[in-house]
DNA sequence: ACAAAGCACGTTAGTGTTCACTAACTTAAA
DNA sequence: TTTAAGTTAGTGAACACTAACGTGCTTTGT
């Protein structure tokens, strides 16, 4: 599925409203308000609302899946790469701020099943390339290895999508990729065979 | 701020349909419905639908803050606090499922001011008691001194809420308390001094 | 070469549904 | 007789979405 450049647009209106004011405030009035057109203009790009959102949880999975796997092609080292992987996400929310919909917006979702797949399956992407990493770096006697790799995995996520809500709660008053950096850098050197 | 009875029926019944279904769900109709009642029926107990929510999460809030203070009374060695406290906390999510809505509801609830002060107070409190364990055990040399409290605080709490958010897009479909127990355990076995 | 047909992308006006909430009345107990 | 806690009926506002129409560009048949 090719995206064009109008629905590009339209994603990203999309994201920024609910970036900035949440699930609820994306309606199609104030969408097609932000878009410098009328309501039905919309469905001449997307069949329906929930449409545009899968779309876009699909877009960015793809999108991360490439980035991931660009970053693992280049570092090898796993704790440098996991670094790596965490610095390139704050580099792309920084970048994409509309996308920050996808890792604040759990939980409000759920009555709209596509939805809570698209999320469920673009958390998948990125568990799936820190696994990878946390394994070879266990095998590598990078990582303590008395862990199963599940749950180091899982720690560092849970500690990177923390991290990300306060920055947001906090009304973005903090520099989220210096403060980022170093709170993952924590976390690699608590997980690293000493 | 005293809660009738049938205030606190009508909290759980809001949670209930949280929990259950998302945000969303919660409607006037079926709060009235669930309850057995008619709409406005509802209005006797709370003066708007926000008042409910709002009295749900100070009320949360402070029986969370008794609950931790309960603990650190009761358990002087800071890692077996810490693992007791979230033992606490999966024990009290599971008798009381319908509060399960403040830990999953963040971003859902922007729109509304008072809700999004309420779920910061929430996890205000969390943090609160957990950071003071933690320093207290870098205190006594049981936990790593080469990091800084807030930081080992933030991945515990984040690990914490990624295995519930992981429990509950899993359906519930593992034990977790016992999952979780494990989890907390890695958590505490990484930043302990060796 | 060029009109006709089709299509992409807008418009205005309006659909039915659902929402949180209110007005006014009833009833039983204190 | 006041009050707490229900009822039925209905409010306006917001929602996602549709019908029908306009208009200019591109493709196509001859």
């Amino acid at each position: 599925m090719d995206i064009k450049p109008r629905q590009l647009e339209i994603m990203e209106a999309a994201g920024q409203l609910m970036t900035e004011s949440g699930y609820a405030a994306l309606t199609t009035k104030r969408l097609a308000e932000r878009m410098g057109f009328s309501e039905p203009a919309l469905y001449r790009h997307f069949k329906s609302k929930e449409e545009i959102l899968t779309t876009m949880l699909t877009h960015l999975a793809q999108s991360m899946d490439e980035r991931l796997t660009a970053v693992s092609e280049q570092v090898s080292d796993p704790a440098e790469r996991v670094e790596a992987m965490f610095e390139s996400h704050f580099s792309f929310f920084i970048e994409n701020p509309h996308y920050l919909m996808a890792i604040f917006a759990t939980g409000v979702l759920d009555q709209t099943p596509a939805l809570e797949r698209g999320i469920v399956a673009l958390m998948e992407v990125k568990r799936r390339h820190l696994i990878a990493t946390i394994k070879d770096g266990q095998a590598k006697g990078v990582f303590k290895a008395a862990f199963p790799a599940e749950l180091l995995t899982l720690i560092a996520m849970g500690t990177f999508r923390l991290h990300m809500l306060r920055w947001r709660m906090s009304g973005r008053s903090f520099d989220l990729k210096k403060k980022g950096r170093i709170l993952m850098k924590v976390v690699v050197e608590l997980i690293r065979a000493k």
